[in-house]
DNA sequence: CCAACTTTTACGCCGCGTCACCGTCT
DNA sequence: AAGACGGTGACGCGGCGTAAAAGTTG
């Protein structure tokens, strides 16, 4: 058989099969009298392996390999081919995700594209630094011509491990006002802290939105979470934070800032009795460590009302030293300065 | 500032930088009295450009058509990268499909992974034929070596428009006895065709596993799934599928195939009587069209029992002529052979 | 003799590493 | 004067299209 014929039946041009004849893809291939080539039944065949082969994304060279070793073991080379396009395929989709948040930027020209991409590119850096200035930059830039790509500091602001940059990153968003959607499914992750820097970003961004997602983190599975969103909430006058407030105020660590929180929270005087009395029962119900107790009694301070007065003067009386000190401390704050 | 400086800084290798130039991408780089290039910081910025234009998957060629032109719009051009790209992935996608289908195969060598590759390509050639034959020789090769990969099998079977191809791969599937869970899958998609293709499928594969899918699949939401499952369920006996079979009795296109699989139930004296029954009610229900009546009335044919009996003796005396000579033709049919 | 084949040889593309060989700074 | 820079030119890789120039068929 001529080279025409098993180019047309075997799709591979004429130009490829004589590329095959000098790599040595085919062995021997026979030759008529004239010096046609001269394909075989067996050689016909090898091209149509070669074909194969090619097909699973091995190249000209690993085909040769691969067809010459008869003992070779396949599931390797097939293992490995898997992972390199699972690989492949990665970059690709990054370079989608690049390209989509380019286009969502709407560019108005090449200035715009190259400065959304520079700031993208930088996003993703290794470099602290080089993130710092794109973090900061597009906090500073949404004057600009072009929309701020703001999945892509979302993304960012969620795996950042620097806590600088992170905290530029919440700014920007902050600034931005958006991507509180992709905030809301970062508090979902498995990975906790993930789950915290989205809880962060949140509890930074102003607007009622922000603070309807944050009740919704009230109950969120993650106990960091919910504290994160109470802490965010007191400022902004929810009633709904007071319970993991007050658990916060038992509890080692946040409980000064839990504290303040409760503090704004009781400028409204129904909420100061309801705190007031939350505190109390806290500090009456049984099995509480005296550390929490003391933390308990101090956060009184920041609350008014009849209620907080009452149950200093009963606290003032406790069987805790340090209770009974700081409770008739903060009482004789609280006489009325005309003497 | 000399150009390994700016290699660098700017991660851009010297070579490519000289490459850069020579490809006029940076229009004149100045150059000191000795002849080294020099590098303003228009050229660097310059440079960054050309680096991210770069990394959104444009070509040197590109790069330089796209910053030479100061009108361009880019917004097209991201579009059609983004295209580009998708169509990238979709490829290494499906690449990466048959690169697991022949790892799953678990080929002993060579010669495996040739056959399972060819089979696969074959599988999803454009050419009926090939189809084909690559069906039927999967639905044969059971006995080789290698696993035929069932999940291409699925996926051909759901996909095919020629019925000659559909058949042979439903046989084929039958034959290897797997993709049960996939074709399940089949049944819930969007398209019509496929499902009912799954349906199909489903129907042809003995065993228990088979009939309970197909059990469940008489409360699928496509109708057209529920009555392949009925008359699959038929000849295996399931009850369930008595309602599904009666109403399509009662309907044009199906009725035989339904009354047939019906008898096959009624071999069990039971059941007879349960389809009776169900056949006589919708007989005698209100607003039931004439021609569905005469069906209903010949199904009763391939019904044994006193109840058919006597369900016979009342529709020879129906208003409806066919029905009555039909019934009393049944009946003399039904008279014992002993005179 | 012509048309339709075949043959070999060779260039180009694209992005880039790498050499060779030579000049220029400090 | 050594060694770190810079310059140009060229080759190679991989997979193939394309084209030229010539010979072989029917």
């Amino acid at each position: 058989v001529l080279i025409g014929e098993v180019a047309r039946r075997s799709g591979v041009s004429a130009r490829m099969l004589r590329h095959y004849d000098a790599l040595g893809l085919l062995g021997q291939v026979g030759r008529t009298g004239s010096g046609y080539r001269e394909y075989s039944g067996e050689d016909i065949e090898r091209i149509l392996h070669i074909e194969s082969l090619r097909a699973l994304g091995l190249s000209l060279r690993e085909v040769g390999r691969a067809l010459d070793d008869p003992g070779f073991r396949p599931s390797e080379l097939i293992a490995e081919l898997i992972g390199q396009t699972r690989e492949r395929i990665a970059a690709e989709t990054r370079l989608l995700t690049q390209l989509r948040r380019v286009g969502a930027a709407e560019p108005a020209g090449w200035e715009d594209v190259l400065q959304v991409v520079a700031l993208l590119h930088a996003l993703g850096s290794e470099n602290a630094g080089r993130r710092q200035r794109a973090a900061l930059s597009s906090a500073l830039s949404s004057a600009e011509e072009f929309a701020v790509p703001v999945d892509a500091l979302v993304e960012a602001a969620l795996e950042e491990t620097d806590p600088n940059v992170a905290g530029a990153l919440r700014w920007a968003l902050a600034r931005s006002g958006g991507g509180l959607q992709q905030l809301a499914r970062g508090l979902g992750s498995p990975v906790a802290e993930v789950r915290e820097r989205a809880a962060q970003a949140i509890a930074e961004i102003p607007g009622e939105a922000a603070t309807e997602l944050l009740r919704a983190a009230l109950t969120n599975a993650d106990i960091v979470v919910r504290r994160c969103a109470a802490l965010a909430l007191g400022p902004r006058g929810s009633a709904e934070a007071i319970p993991t407030l007050i658990d916060m105020v038992a509890t080692e660590g946040r409980d000064v800032d839990a504290a303040d929180a409760l503090g704004v929270l009781a400028g409204d005087p129904v909420l100061a009795d309801r705190i007031a009395t939350g505190l109390v029962n806290r500090l009456t119900g049984g099995a509480v460590d005296p550390a929490a107790r003391r933390q308990l009694t101090q956060a009184l301070a920041g609350i008014p009302g009849d209620r907080t007065s009452q149950a200093l003067t009963e606290l003032s009386r406790d069987a805790d030293r340090a209770v009974a000190v700081t409770a008739a401390y903060l009482l004789k704050l609280r006489e009325p300065p005309d003497r």
